[in-house]
DNA sequence: GGGATTTACAAAACCAGTTTAATATGGAAT
DNA sequence: ATTCCATATTAAACTGGTTTTGTAAATCCC
């Protein structure tokens, strides 16, 4: 492979011109430009990434950081992604998946810089030890997400307003009549579980009601999410008969409170009111009915994400912003006014 | 941001020593070695990426190439993407989404070698100008899906047997007595096409039969998968009353054709059978009835295509090597004979 | 028309590592 | 005691770019 000392004695000139004309940062002359593109091109010759990206300390390259235990991006990681990546396209930027586990970043021989500008951090955790290293060595990223607390005001994020999205979800089943509302939260050490349970609570606390807490279940990130959802129905319909609604984390776990309800003979909405939490769907049509659900525009919050880490990028006067996106009840045929009557 | 230099002074040993101990490439007192890191840490130094990689010519950077007109993964790359990723975590390389549209990559101050050992190639086009200039300069990549014809012998893949699959899953609707089997094949300049058109005339043809060369529809990437399963069979049973099945490019097509079919008032499968290729479902269950399908285990393809990378990345006599994995066809409850009696 | 500024190019220093060649030390083998 | 060899360490060369500094020629300004 050429190099630039090749191409530079190719076209019978210094270094420094081929450099120049290659990074435009200073004027050559028509001419002189024309004759070094050719030996270049002739040469097979283009720069080498790295030689350039060690001495202007810039990779164009934004990272992606996802939880390191699973490797797996599912539905709705996917969403996120298609989000970043667009960004990163319209902005010349590359993205990097870091998924090697610590494990393997934290042998010596492997331990290295990472190469990238900044990161994007997916699912942070309530206690979230990849934030807390980059905190400390002082690497630029952004959060997908409610950082940990205690870097709530530290850290540049993009969020969904989750209180408030969780609390719209719970106030129209509550005005619906319902009373018994099945909670099916996120994962309990993810940072949204909380918002959601706190908007979940608000919402009965303004009507001076309270829930029965027994009825917020925390996913179990073991199980597939449709499972998890048939299960939890399952197991709460038989220990408390009583609920007549569910607010599912997700489409998918509404996917297996749709199957639970099947099984055990109860009608959607008439006998059980379903809510989910979404983002993009996959299959929008998929439910019948279809699915009363709180948007959450993933997609977005991706792109929202990459803009404000590459904003941070170029800037020369950092400041840490934070970017919420405003959720809505899109509502459709899933959830209806209690019954009246006997209870069944 | 201290570098190796500044830990040596602090170590009170030389660069090349300091170098060792991180590359563990020559041996090391333990004593030495001890000290060094201890400076390491203290000065919170990690060898600087690009550096490196510059002289070992080794990124451990694995590139994912995507059709770069557009920017947006569907669930049918994700599974891909998810088996590339988990060989990738095991082996200790990292994943680089390449999606720079190429009117950012020709601008001569954009132009660059790629950071990257070697590229994983999606969806590969009949004629496909990704490849064209891979093969130019010489860069390593495997393709998932079936090359170009012109390199069809001369690079790494890793495919289904997709004529195969075609034919299984065509002489399977054939058995059952149907003639007019609507084909709704991948998009047309996508590699995969040719194999399922193929295939699907083979097993027509194996029988001294023939069909109806209309009844080959070539998917439109413009419009969304449902949504053109959906247009499809309501634009196709229009026109040939007489269709009785249909095989799909994808389940999210079959998505569409479910609904069609429901709309026409046809019952799956008394009056339409239905099969579709696949890859991961994400909702096996979601279909009513349960769709019989060709399962094409993308996840599977992917990781077979990071290793067969990874291997010609590590091994010094290149050699062409090509991975077929065999799919199957899962029978559920969408395809029944064809009625008999009067046609409708 | 003479000084100031701009333009076009080159030589050398620099970025942060690795690799090569050279040297010192200690132990085993002859 | 001398040779041989393995181990441990270093100085210097090298990777392939960019940036700084220097300089000659061209253009601008009054």
């Amino acid at each position: 492979m050429a190099n630039m000392g090749d191409v530079a004695k190719d076209a019978g000139v210094s270094k420094s011109t081929v450099s120049n004309v290659f990074s435009g940062k200073r004027s050559i002359s028509e001419a002189v430009r024309q004759r070094v593109l050719e030996s270049a091109n002739r040469l097979n010759y283009r720069p080498n990434y790295f030689a350039r990206s060690m001495v202007t300390k810039e990779t164009r390259i934004i990272g992606l950081v996802m939880d390191s235990r699973k490797v797996k991006f599912n539905q709705y990681n996917l969403s996120f992604i298609n989000g970043v990546l667009r960004e990163c396209s319209s902005q010349g930027y590359r993205l990097l998946i870091d998924t090697l586990p610590s494990s393997f970043r934290n042998k010596v021989t492997q331990m290295t810089s990472e190469p990238v500008d900044g990161e994007i951090i997916l699912d942070p955790l309530t206690v979230d030890e990849r934030v807390e290293e980059r905190v400390k060595s002082g690497r630029l990223m952004t959060i997908i997400g409610k950082p940990p607390r205690k870097y709530e005001a530290a850290l540049p994020y993009v969020n969904n307003d989750n209180v408030q999205a969780a609390e719209t979800a719970t106030s129209y089943l509550l005005e619906l009549g319902h009373r018994n509302i099945l909670m099916i939260n996120a994962v309990k050490k993810h940072t949204v579980s909380q918002d959601r349970k706190a908007g979940f609570m608000l919402s009965y606390s303004k009507r001076g009601l309270s829930p029965d807490e027994e009825l917020i279940v925390y996913r179990d990130d073991a199980v597939s999410s449709a499972e998890f959802g048939y299960r939890t129905v399952m197991k709460w319909m038989e220990k408390f008969p009583d609920i007549t609604a569910v607010i599912a984390d997700t489409d998918q776990i509404a996917l297996g409170v749709y199957r639970a309800a099947m099984e055990l003979g109860l009608s959607i909405p008439d006998d059980l009111s379903v809510i989910a939490f979404n983002n993009d769907t996959v299959y929008p049509g998929e439910f019948h009915p279809p699915l009363t659900s709180v948007e959450l525009n993933g997609e977005i919050l991706g792109q929202e994400a990459a803009k404000l880490l590459i904003e941070q990028l170029v800037a020369k006067n950092k400041l840490v912003k934070q970017v919420t996106i405003q959720s809505r009840l899109v509502l459709r045929a899933s959830c209806g006014p209690i019954k009246q009557g006997f209870p069944v």
